[in-house]
RNA sequence: GCCUACGUAGCUCAGUCGGUAGAGCACGUCUUUGGUAAAGACGAGGUCACGGGUUCAAGUCCCGUCGUAGGCUCCA
């Protein structure tokens, strides 16, 4: 049904950029059911895979074309895991006798298994299961090897439909995922005590080498048999398992830290965004702490784009549905645009889901365009509006509402590697102030499959063009080959949080498509009409998702640039209260963001409350202070400066604003 | 959209076998005027998401709707 899988030439010219860029949320290596076609994936056992499988699944918003086995070369916790999945599936059957079984691989942190079962299963039904898997740990029974033919196979698993049909697959050459298979094909199978299991292996010996205290069924999940939401959904139990105790509890607290840095959570306790049944899912609603961030956000975007020669341009929110009929976007795009405006039949309006055709339309309106007036950069904060399955939505990170900053650069294809060197650029700069040090790129590249738009001659221009500009720069990059947009490549970053979650943040497109398709002209030197090269760019993504990382990233303790309350001041009796206001009506004048807390409680108490609002500084203000012109300054480290001069403190605070550290 | 679970005060949560609703924080009033992460007392605050049903009686049981969470699928 996808319009990339009927090969619309629109189909993945969005992917990124027009989808908000990083919304996109692919499989991850973790969770989906493995593939098997990508390089294996190097890890010690603390790395960030140590976030739970199902925060994992919402945090990595990692582009890749299919989720990557965990291989038992590049995973020491592979026997672990995997020998943990057969005895769950064994426990399991002891309860369901009648129950089929699918698959059930090792993951990071973890293992899961899927089953088809009489009944759904409730969390009780994990607290038995993980009974049972105690029991057969405790029998210490080992894992036995051997190889079948695929008619013995057949006859062992005579009852279970889904090995079936993996032995079929493999007995054609496939792995049981259904891919191609290099090599011989070999099936084999693993016992423990009574349950035989289709695996080619490794696991670990014997029952008794897991620990019993070191592992934990962690979630009940529906899931598609093979992925495909046309087949029949399983039930699938996710269970995370380690060398030892101590290993499982740090993973464990590793996964209550990422609750307490839940930007969901966090924002409801810094009382920056909330959502409300009365507007509707997927739309949140700012309150005037939250929209200070996202102005700051944008104010720093569009500083640095107009540093860098973008201008920026406003074309509403509100088209004429006819437009995406021209643009091709109404057949691929219409389900995910929200209903339709009918004023008549011959007028009809939608809420602007993507710039690109209105930024394509202004260029046109603007007049002819000479070759030298390019390239023209249309830079936008547009709110667009997308009707994303109500399954999709998560906190900031997946809205119907969404504010890209978005630019689409109109250029000769002679300039696209400037072009792409200067959103390049900008992008690093702009990581680099928020922090995001740890970053990787992904060129994505056109693979074999026919759905990409033949133009040979087009796409190795643009390849090589964005291959010597990443060069150019120095940026180490990794190719991903068939994951180019249809149009052309496009290059993916995707930054590491300080939790090591990865991020697809910024987008680079390059479009050679659309242009055509919209009559986009210029005047060339030749005096003839030409068509002109789109690049389409994102550096933070969109605001709402960008902040939504940013609050778990800093785990809301906000630089001072960004902070809504930068400082609190503090009166220690309500003697100071008349100096507490002069100070604060003086920090106003510098333009910082300055509140005094009026409250009857204690200093302490004051101290208290502006700790756990993460506010940067705290002005405390008593007698003292107040007859030296001072604040005795607390940071929200902790930390005491001691009484600083107010004027002082107001030169310092600038200085760390107007630098944004 | 699909699977499962959940929805009780502004927030975080308790509420047994069906018998007219509870705590802490926040909020208000009063007392306390304080020196680096919570002073004390009193008070107000709920159509138990919404709509049906069963029952003498529903927060509690059943059905539907909406929303949220974790996954699956999707992400053009």
């Amino acid at each position: 049904m996808a319009a990339r899988e009927r090969g619309h030439w629109l189909a993945s010219r969005h992917r990124g950029l027009e989808h908000a860029p990083g919304t996109g949320r692919r499989a991850h290596v973790s969770d989906a059911a493995p593939q098997g076609r990508h390089p294996a994936r190097r890890y010690p056992p603390w790395w960030f895979q140590s976030v739970a499988p199902r925060h994992a699944m919402t945090r990595r918003i990692v582009t890749e074309a299919s989720p990557m086995p965990v291989t038992p070369q590049d995973d020491p916790y592979y026997r672990i895991r995997h020998s943990l999945a057969h005895v769950m599936a064994q426990a399991v059957l002891e309860l369901f006798p009648e129950g089929k079984i699918a698959i059930g691989p090792p993951i990071e942190n973890g293992f899961y298994y899927d089953f088809d079962l009489p009944r759904p299963l409730t969390p009780d039904d994990l607290t038995a299961i993980e009974a049972g898997m105690r029991r057969i740990i405790a029998k210490d029974v080992p894992f036995i090897y051997r190889e079948v033919s695929p008619d013995e196979a057949r006859a062992l698993f005579r009852d279970q439909p889904y090995k079936l049909e993996l032995i079929d697959g493999l007995a054609q050459g496939l792995d049981e995922y259904g891919e191609t298979h290099h090599g011989d094909t070999v099936i084999s199978t693993y016992r423990q005590d009574t349950f035989e299991d289709l695996c080619r292996g490794p696991h670990v010996e014997r029952t008794g080498q897991l620990d019993p205290e070191a592992f934990k069924l962690t979630g009940i999940a529906g899931a598609y048999w093979r992925g495909n939401e046309k087949n029949p959904q399983l039930q699938r139990i996710y269970g995370t398992g380690w060398a030892n105790k101590a290993e499982l509890d740090h993973y464990l607290f590793q996964l209550e830290e990422a609750r307490r840095r839940d930007h969901r959570r966090l924002g409801k306790e810094l009382g920056l965004f909330h959502f409300s049944d009365d507007i509707g899912p997927g739309l949140p609603l700012f309150t005037p702490r939250g929209e200070i961030i996202r102005h700051e956000m944008e104010r720093f975007v569009r500083e640095l784009q107009t540093k860098y020669g973008y201008s920026h341009v406003w074309t509403g929110n509100v088209v004429k549905e006819s437009l995406y009929k021209k643009s091709g976007h109404y057949d691929a795009y219409r389900e995910n645009m929200f209903p339709p405006m009918v004023e008549s039949e011959d007028l009809v309006f939608r809420l602007k889901p993507m710039n690109c055709p209105s930024h394509m339309t202004l260029y046109k309106e603007m007049g002819i365009h000479s070759y030298r007036d390019l390239p023209l950069r249309f830079a936008e904060f547009a709110t667009l509006y997308r009707y994303e399955d109500s399954g999709a939505l998560h906190g900031l990170t997946r809205v119907r509402a969404l504010t890209q900053d978005d630019c689409h650069i109109f250029c000769r294809p002679d300039q696209i590697e400037a072009e792409f060197g200067l959103a390049l650029n900008l992008i690093r700069e702009v990581l680099a102030t928020y922090k995001f040090g740890d970053y990787r790129v992904d060129l994505s590249l056109r693979g074999a499959s026919g759905k990409y738009i033949a133009d040979d001659e087009a796409w190795d221009l643009a390849e090589g063009a964005l291959r010597s500009a990443l060069d150019h720069y120095g940026v180490q990059y990794r190719e991903a080959p068939g994951e180019a947009a249809i149009y052309g490549p496009k290059a993916d970053f995707i930054a590491r949080d300080v939790l090591g979650r990865e991020w697809q943040l910024s987008t680079i497109q390059v479009d050679f498509i659309q242009p055509r398709r919209l009559g986009l002209e210029y005047i060339g030197e030749d005096n003839q009409p030409h068509t002109p090269v789109v690049l389409h760019r994102a550096v933070t993504g969109t605001t709402e998702r960008f902040l939504g990382v940013l609050i778990e990233h800093f785990a809301g303790a906000f630089p001072l640039w960004l902070a809504p309350v930068q400082a609190v001041i503090i009166p220690i009796t309500d003697k100071q209260q008349e100096y507490a206001e002069q100070v604060r009506r003086r920090l106003a004048e510098a333009g910082l963001r300055v509140e005094i807390d009026t409250s009857r409680d204690r200093m302490q108490g004051k101290i208290r409350r502006a700790q756990l609002q993460k506010i940067p500084y705290m002005l405390i203000i008593g007698a003292k202070e107040q007859e030296a012109d001072a604040v005795a300054v607390r940071m929200r480290s902790g930390e005491d400066l001691g009484a600083i001069p107010v004027a002082a403190f107001v030169e310092r605070a600038l200085q760390e604003v107007r630098s944004r550290a």
